[in-house]
Formats: structure tokens, C-alpha cells, sequence
DNA sequence: ATGAAAGCGCTAACAG
DNA sequence: CTGTTAGCGCTTTCAT
């Protein structure tokens, strides 16, 4: 029977430092000033040992947590997985880990998720809940210091960062009607989910001489396209389409190309969310880029300085989102690539 | 000075119940039997408190970690984002949670996330690694239970999985061979990563009537794509693009749009690693389809064997891609969309 | 069926 | 500057 290979602890390291526990934490955590010759002593057996401190007892001992939660309602989804990428990077430049948890966009999902991630008893969350009624799912007294990002929960206290969806979709709405629509049709997951809301309502407030109208298609929109493809054949079909969120454009416009109507010719076509594709497809895409990056940015310094212990009341922050015009919009110029076709 | 909140613990929760610390975890874990009455107390204590484990300390006790890593090079990458969001679901299903970094394709990073996820004491990683060095970056008696996944590392002992890379890959370029081409150019990252010199082997092995040249344009393909415009424009122009990654495919795409080269009729277009804008653009894109939820599957099952203790033979999965031959590589028929145009 | 006590790996407090 | 000791929250013997 061989020796079975275990994990090095911090005993193994003073034995072979020669040293105590307490110097070898000493010495790894730089708290305590160490004479060179034990420092070196220590620093040789770490290596050799290949040691690496556990961090979970670390805490436990210290109070100390190197771990933050962070929950996104559908990791799949292009958009989040950007945010949770910057959020790690950030998060590793501090020093701290990630856990990731993704509610797939269903509320009990987050809810169990959301209970569970505290076992983890991380220093800090932050959450992208999957819709407006995030309060139900915190527990009573609960005190890890969170941000929540891109949607509007229905609860205060809490660090927020989003985007300035109404101005945005107001600019959208108005270059519409200027570029010669009268109906528009604005498509999108579903108005419970604060930044739809806050979309669409952006949308009437923008006035402007186009008349638009909502219709909420859910989360598998593909499914539910169907009755909104009769909208689009029939003699009352809109002059534009506004897709308020990425599934649903994607969706949309497929579907657009599926009863081959033309872009812009037949229907103006503009989406929220820009994703890299609007920009390849004959004729790109209008659409409005929300600053994900700074969003989780924003979020981790917001984080950070609550898990530093800033108790100040808290802090609301609403980035703009560029706003790019194209040929989907019209003017009713075919782009080069059409052209070419 | 109200009282503070104080997370509680599993001390609170036995005092509250009127019964000892070690009742309640035989009641959390139901190892031993309890009697209903005081297993109701407790369940009651819990509830009230709004106790959770701390897993940390729990894992400190019993060895039992309820978490594993997972290291991907790059979580911006839609494809690395489906794959950890598929496995955040499967780990989930099994009572784990994951700790996800991103190596940011920098094998420096990389290898120091290796190293300091070690950290955690996770039961299992699942890495994906951003080149093919991989076993200079793993500590010495590497013991963590390990699946390698998507690109083949200079390490055996792993449980691996991947893609047929070299026959999908050999399918596509014969079907270039057979709509036409006679020269051909392959774009890819690098030919350090296992997988891209898989697919290249794969051309190279496919016989066909076409004839491929092979060229290597790092990760930040936009800047690396100059060089690559003047073989477009040229005389020498090929009759065929084969990108064979996302990142370069969307790159490259972008480049034969603005050159004004039209697809197919100038060149042809195929791409490995199939996104949804592909099928948007017109013509739509040959493209190869990978399997990645099944392979974040696999990925899952493997290292669940390895986590209850199977000490076998380490096992490779190679599984099949889908190939989609559309519009960019002919026949000359121009796509609905194109000739609405 | 229940509880007392030990100890996982670590760091903080304190003694020397 | 260094070592000893206690104890974080938990699970696991081992008594009772």
C-alpha cells in the first residue's frame, strides 16, 4: 500500500518548515512580521508541498469571505453570460471568487437558488432577478450585502444598477414615426419584467407620430409567434416592428424572413439588445447597445464598497445605452449587401 | 443598539429546539433516526430562524465538498457560456455548485487559476483548457477528480471529452470540393489549440477536389485580419473560406462583407462552430453544429463517476457533430432573402 | 434516541 | 519574533 496522496494543510507546512501553524499563517497572510530565515523556511515548503492555503477554513476561523454569489436568470443567454464574464474579472482582481447560479428564468428556480446560494455564505451578492417579485424570495432578515442588477425589484434597500431603458426606447419610437412609420408593433417577453416595462413605457411617452401597440410573447417565443405572424400578413400589418429584448428579436426576425417580407421596404424592423449579428444581416439591424460591461462594472464597485462596510443609504445608478441607427430603419435604402444579391 | 443580526448557526437553532447541536444535524442530514417529536422542533427552529448550513464548515467536518470548478477559457464566448450554464444545471441537479473562472485564452491566467481554485477543495473540475500546455499547470500529484473537455490536453489520466473534429471537418471541405472550389483558405486561431489542429488535419485528410491553405490569426482576429484582406482582393483570390472557429468566423465574415465580396458567387463561406445569426445572414451558412450541452452532459456524467470514487481507466468521448450545408457554399442558387433584395 | 466531546484547517489573541 | 491555545460551525464517534 502506497501513501495515499492528501492534500497539504498548513501542519504539514510548519513540520516541514520547522516552524509553528501560526507562523506559517504569518508568513502566507504577511500580518505579522517574520525573520527572512523563517519566512524563506516556510516559503520552500510551501512549495515544495505545493500548498495552498483552504480557504473555506480560512473563513470559517477569520469571518472573512473571498466569495461572492451571483445570480442571472439564464446563463444561456448571451447578455448575462457578457455581465457574469466582467463580473468574474472584476471579482478575481479583488480577490474574490464567484458562484454562479442561473434561475433559468423561472421564479421557484430562483427562489431555491437564492436560499441555497447562502450556504455558501458568501461576502456579497449580486442578482439579476428573473422578475419584479424578488422580495418573496429573500429571507427575512437578510443581511449579505447584494446588488441587484438590470431589472427594478420590488424592494428597497438594495444597490441598483440599470439601464436608461425609457430614453432609450423613446429615441427608438421617435426615429420611427420620423422615418415614415404610422403603426408600429413593439414585441417583448413579457411586461412583468421591470425593463420591458420600462420600455414600452418609454415608447408611449415618446409621443411622435407613429401609434404603437405591445404584445407580450414570453420566454420561448418561438412557440408563441404564431398568432403574431397573422398580425404581420394581414392588410392591417404595422409599418414598424420593435423587438424590446434578444430572444424576441431573434425570434421576430426570423419569422419576419420566414413570410419574406422585406427590411425596410415592407417593414421597418428595430430591437433592443444589440447583439453582433444585427450588424452582418442585409440590412443591419437599428438597435439600441446596452453597456453591459460597465453594468457589471458598476455593480462590482457598488458591491465593494458595501462588503468594505459602507452602510450609506442606498445608491441607484442608470446608465445610457447607445442608440444606433441603420438600415433597418430605413431610409429606404437596400443596403450592399442587398444590393450585390 | 438593537441586537445585530447575526446569521445563525447550528448552535441557535439546537437551543431554540431545546435540543443538542448534534440532533439537529441528524435531523438536517437524516443519518440517524429522530424521534417525530423532536425532529418537528427542529424543523420548526430552522424555519423560524431561517437557518442554513454553513456547507463550508460542513465540508471542513465530514471531507464532503459540495462544490466544483470550473475553468473555461474565455466566459464571454457564447459557446463556454452554453457549456457552463448546461453544467451549472446538471451539477445543480446532483446537490453541487459551481465556481467558475475564465482564463481569458491567457495560459498565464489560466495557470493561476489552476492553482488557486485548489483553494476551494472542490470535489471535481471540469476544465477546458486554453491551449494544449496544460499539464505544466497542474501541481505535481494532481488528485482532484478531472474531466477535460473540448480540446485535448498533453496530459493523460483525464477522463476527456470532445468533438469528432477531423471528420466534420473533412466533410465540409470535400462538400466545398464537390459545389465547385478549387482553392481554398482555412482561418483559424491557432493551430496550438487541439481542436483547431484537428480540424485542419481533418481538411488535410479529406482528399476532394479542392486544394487548402491554412492560416493561423491569433485570438483578436480584427486586428490580425489586415494581411488576410490583400489574399481576398488579389488575383489569387480562393475560391472557398473555411473559418474554423466562432471567433474567427464572425471576424472573417465581416472582412468579406466589407471587401464586397458576394457568397457564394465570389466565394465561397463555411464556418465551424454554428451560431443563430447563421442562419439569419443571407445566404445562410454552411456551418458544422457542435454539440456542446451534450458534451457539458458528458462532461457531468464522467466526473460524477470519478466524484463517487471510480478509479478506472481514464475514458475519451468523441462526439458527433451535426453538418449544415447551406446557401454560402452553393449551389449558385441565391437565398430568399437576397433576391427579395 | 439523544447528547457530550473531539477535531476538520485555519487565524486571532496572547504569552513568552 | 515565535509558539501555544482557543474556537469558527459543523459532523462524527462514542457514551448513555
Amino acid at each position: 500500500m502506497v501513501a495515499k496522496p492528501q492534500t497539504p494543510s498548513i501542519r504539514m507546512v510548519a513540520e516541514r518548515a520547522g516552524v509553528s501553524v501560526a507562523t506559517v499563517s504569518n508568513v502566507l497572510n504577511g500580518k505579522t512580521s517574520v525573520s527572512p530565515d523563517f519566512a524563506e523556511r516556510v516559503t520552500r515548503a510551501v512549495r515544495e508541498l505545493g500548498y495552498v492555503v483552504d480557504i473555506g477554513a480560512s473563513r470559517l476561523r477569520s469571518g472573512k469571505a473571498a466569495l461572492v454569489g451571483v445570480v442571472v436568470p439564464d446563463l444561456a443567454n448571451s447578455m448575462f453570460a457578457s455581465f457574469v464574464s466582467t463580473l468574474e474579472h472584476a471579482a478575481r482582481q479583488g480577490g474574490f471568487d464567484i458562484v454562479v447560479v442561473s434561475a433559468r428564468n423561472d421564479p421557484a428556480e430562483e427562489a431555491d437558488r437564492l436560499s441555497n446560494i447562502r450556504s455558501w455564505r458568501p461576502a456579497g451578492l449580486i442578482v439579476i432577478p428573473c422578475d419584479g417579485a424578488l422580495a418573496e424570495r429573500l429571507p427575512e432578515g437578510h443581511a449579505i450585502p447584494t446588488v441587484v442588477a438590470d431589472r427594478i425589484p420590488d424592494i428597497a434597500g438594495f444597490d441598483l444598477v440599470a439601464v436608461d431603458n425609457g430614453p432609450a426606447a423613446g429615441k427608438i419610437a421617435r426615429h420611427l414615426g420620423e422615418t415614415g412609420a404610422r403603426t408600429g408593433l413593439v414585441v417583448g417577453t413579457s411586461l412583468s419584467i421591470s425593463n420591458v416595462r420600462e420600455r414600452w413605457e418609454g415608447v408611449l411617452a415618446a409621443g411622435g407620430s407613429c401609434a404603437f401597440e405591445m404584445l407580450e410573447v414570453g420566454f420561448d417565443a418561438p412557440d408563441h409567434l404564431a398568432p403574431l405572424a397573422e398580425r404581420l400578413v394581414g392588410a392591417a400589418r404595422p409599418d414598424a416592428l420593435f423587438a424590446l429584448d434578444h430572444t424576441t428579436s431573434l425570434a421576430l426576425y426570423r419569422l419576419v424572413g420566414e413570410l419574406g417580407l422585406r427590411i425596410p421596404q415592407d417593414i421597418a424592423y428595430a430591437s433592443f439588445d444589440e447583439m453582433e449579428w444585427m450588424r452582418l444581416v442585409a440590412p443591419p439591424l437599428t438597435a439600441v447597445r446596452q453597456p453591459v460591461e460597465a453594468m457589471a462594472e458598476e455593480a462590482w464597485t457598488l458591491l465593494s464598497k458595501r462588503m468594505a462596510g459602507d452602510h450609506g443609504a442606498s445608491i441607484t445608478r442608470r446608465l445610457t445605452c447607445a442608440v444606433e441607427m441603420r438600415g433597418s430603419t430605413g431610409p429606404r435604402e437596400a443596403s450592399r449587401r442587398s444590393e450585390a444579391a
